[in-house]
Order: structure tokens, then sequence, then C-alpha cells
DNA sequence: CGCTAATTTGACGTGAATCAAACGGTGTGG
DNA sequence: CCACACCGTTTGATTCACGTCAAATTAGCG
């Protein structure tokens, strides 16, 4: 299946977008779109690394398991976000769906390749991973909180600044793209404190639960100071 | 002050070892070497980006401040390890000296024509950040950890993973970089707290402290036990 | 030797984990 | 259409680990 860069909604913010038309014509020739139904695996921890993707639309998560069975999130990725590896033979994490996603799918090599003919690819793939990065340090910032109150304050807010398509603003309103267990995992409590918190942060009227899964921010400076 | 590579400590591990011979010793008449002495700043957040670095000798710390005052740890760098944004125009974080450091520092334009000539450096800056990003999420993954056992017993056995030459095995006995405060606040925990987990850690048999910061892991099973 | 800062140790209270149960939503079969 | 089971979420009661406050100890430095 061939890929139709021209309709496609990343286009402009995607890694491939440095390159001139006929350079992204000829990557898009040895590409291909894939589908994901929410809770599929794309790569497994483990598994030898043989292709990477540019996420087009939904949203994925990238986890690691425990000894002890318990699995966490280190990362999440947004449409136009990249992942795979180039410099490790397997895969070290998980990365599954955590709603139903399209995605644009290289071969290592092909990818590779294209790398060491457009010089620009390698600044670009350089510059997301530097904003992953970033992205991670944030996630560590929120870890170093003590309360209960100010992480789930503060992941909340995370949520709504990558909710939102502009950088500047965050989103009002917005939906929840994990269930408490993957919250409660990813700040380091149990469900139910999470549940609590939460609750409370309505409560106070900072927030408004909106359905199951919506959030919508009430009182944004009050949930910012609750997360301090 | 000209660079002397052929007798640089990390001249095969650096980002600049992808360079040919003639190619390096261009790059390092740009560039100049910079001495920090422990608790001096190399970067400040805010300030506007000009400079990047590689770190030849010692250890800095990544850091943010936070509204309330408190400061908490990103990210560690070792010797080897890179430094600077390309994107962005001010710096995100400040960047400290954690012991007095050396340091192989490249005006940031200078380095940007460097990439730009030069194709494997920037395929080397992405395997850098690469390996940053997954340093990163190695410790996301211990602030997910519930108990404060856990959390201290996992980041000794980072850092004695860090503290090592050889990726392979980690270090038997090395000294610990950080302050309790500065371990405290990278865990989310109380100085107390931290303090107290590794007097019980040193009780049960599986750390001996040497020093007020030296660590020498005596049962590393139990101590990779503990770490759960 | 005296000052200051960092670390350790102790006593105590609180907030989060734990255990347990109830409450929806959703899908399946009768 | 309803009954039922299943899963995620919420709520409650209890326990205990960690935060807080305070003091003792040690290290670092002029």
């Amino acid at each position: 299946m061939s890929l139709a860069c021209a309709s496609c909604p990343v286009r402009d913010r995607a890694a491939c977008s440095v390159l001139a038309p006929e350079e992204r014509a000829a990557l898009a020739r040895v590409g291909h779109t894939r589908h994901l139904a929410r809770g599929q695996t794309l790569f497994a921890a483990g598994d030898p690394v043989t292709s990477c993707a540019t996420l087009v639309s939904g949203a994925l998560k990238v986890t690691s398991l425990e000894r002890d069975g318990s699995e966490h999130i280190l990362a999440l990725v947004h449409p136009s976000g990249f992942v795979g590896e180039f410099f490790q033979p397997f895969a070290a994490h998980d990365v599954v769906a955590l709603s139903d996603s399209r995605l644009c799918v290289f071969a290592g090599p092909d990818m590779e390749a294209a790398i060491a003919r457009y010089p620009a690819l390698a600044q670009a793939l350089l510059r997301r991973t530097q904003e992953d990065l970033h992205a991670s340090r944030a996630l560590l910032a929120i870890g170093s909180k003590v309360s209960a109150r100010a992480r789930v304050a503060a992941i909340l807010i995370e949520f709504s600044r990558a909710a939102s398509d502009s950088p500047c603003h965050p989103a009002r309103a917005f939906d929840l793209p994990l269930s408490r267990g993957d919250l409660a995992s990813f700040l380091g409590l149990t469900i139910e404190t999470v549940s609590r918190q939460i609750t409370a942060l309505e409560r106070d009227g900072a927030i408004q639960r909106s359905g199951k899964r919506g959030i919508e921010l009430v009182d944004p400076a009050l949930l910012s100071a609750s997360a301090q």
C-alpha cells in the first residue's frame, strides 16, 4: 500500500517534512501505512529491531515490564512522533496503541539508507529525539513531587498540553488517554489514590469530569497551584 | 587554547569519534577546552543557547528549578556525554558541575556548520541523544516504584552502572556523585527517608558505606531484590 | 579551635497503601 | 428485553510507611 503524503495530516510536522518533494516521494515508495487497533502491539521488548515508524493518527504508549509483572509507562507518542531505534539490535520497550492508530512504517535498512542519503533527515530525527528527551524530562520532574495531589495535578496539566495542537495554550477539555491503572503506575501511586485525588480535584472545582475519560479544566490556576 | 584530541580520554566514545582524523582536527581548531569547578554552572535555564560541549572528565547534572524554589535533577552527564540544544533559542535547564570537570566546548554556529558538513556527526549526535533518552526513561522507571526502599536501591544500582566504564558489569565500588538532598529530590522522597533507607540497606548487608560518599556493593543480588 | 553545613538518628502524626466492598458500564446469553 | 457476569472505577475502613519536627553527630573550612 503506497503512502499518500499529500493528504497526510502530519506532513508539515513529521521528520520527513524536511525532505524535498521528490525525496519524500522516494522515501514514501519504500514505506507503507499500517493500522493498529487499540491495545495492539507495534514493537515488543526483546524483539529484533527491523523497522521504525511515524505516527500519523491515534496515540501510542512506550512501556516496560518489570520483573514483578507490573508495567509502567515511559513515554506517550502523539501524531507526528517517531518510534524506533537505530543503534540497538533489540527493542528495549514495548510499544502499544492506546487508541486506534495509523502509522507510516519503514524497514530499518531503508530508513538508514535514507538517513545516509539525505543529511537533513538525520538532523530532523535528531531534533525529534531531543524533543522526546525534553518530554521525558518533563515527566521525570513530575516524579520528584512528593504529594499525590501534586503528581496527579501535574500530569493532568501535562496531558492538557499534549492534547493541544498549539504548544502555547493547553487544551481546556480533553480525553485522558490512560486508564486509572496506567496513571497510577506512571505516577508511582495506587489506583485508589489516583481515583481519590481526581475526585478531590473535581470537588475543589479545579476540574470537571465528563464521561469516563473526559476532563475539563474548570480552574487551570487552581490546578496549577495544586501541582506545586 | 587548542584541543589535544590525541590524548583525550574519551576520543573513542565521544560524538566526534566518528569523524576522520583530518575532520576532527578541523573541528578541534574551532573548539576550546574549559574547566569547571565543582558547583559551577555551565548553562543557566533561560539563557540564550550559544554553545554546546562534550564532557571529557568529571560529572554534570541537568536540573530544573521549580516555582516553589526546590530543585530537581533531570539527568546526569558522564564523560563522553554531550550537552547542548540545537533547535531551541533558550536553555531549558541548568547544567552544573557535580565535581571538577573538563569540557570540550564549541560555539553553536560552529557545531551546526560541522553537522552540515559532516553527515556522520549528525548521526553520532542522534545516537548519543537516543542513549540519553534511554537513560532518562530508566530514571523514569525508578520513579514509578512505590516504596522508598525500592527507589533508593534502584538508584544505587543505576549509579553503579553509570560509574562503570564497561556497560556489561556494574562497578562494585563507586562514589555517589550526589548529596542526600539531591538524591531525595531526584526520588521524590525526603532527605531523612533517603538517609534511613541507605542505613537500612547497610544494616541488611546489601551495601557498605566507605567515607561520606563511597558505596560498596556487598550483596548485589540482595540490593537488586530490594529494588523490586 | 570554633563556626557552619550536611548527615544521621529519634519521636510523632499524617497521608497514602492495603484490604474490602459497592457501583457503574458493556457484552453475552437466555 | 432482561438477567448475569465481567471489568474498570469509586468509595470506605484500617494499617503502616513516610513526612514532619527536633536534636545529636559528623564533616568541612577558615
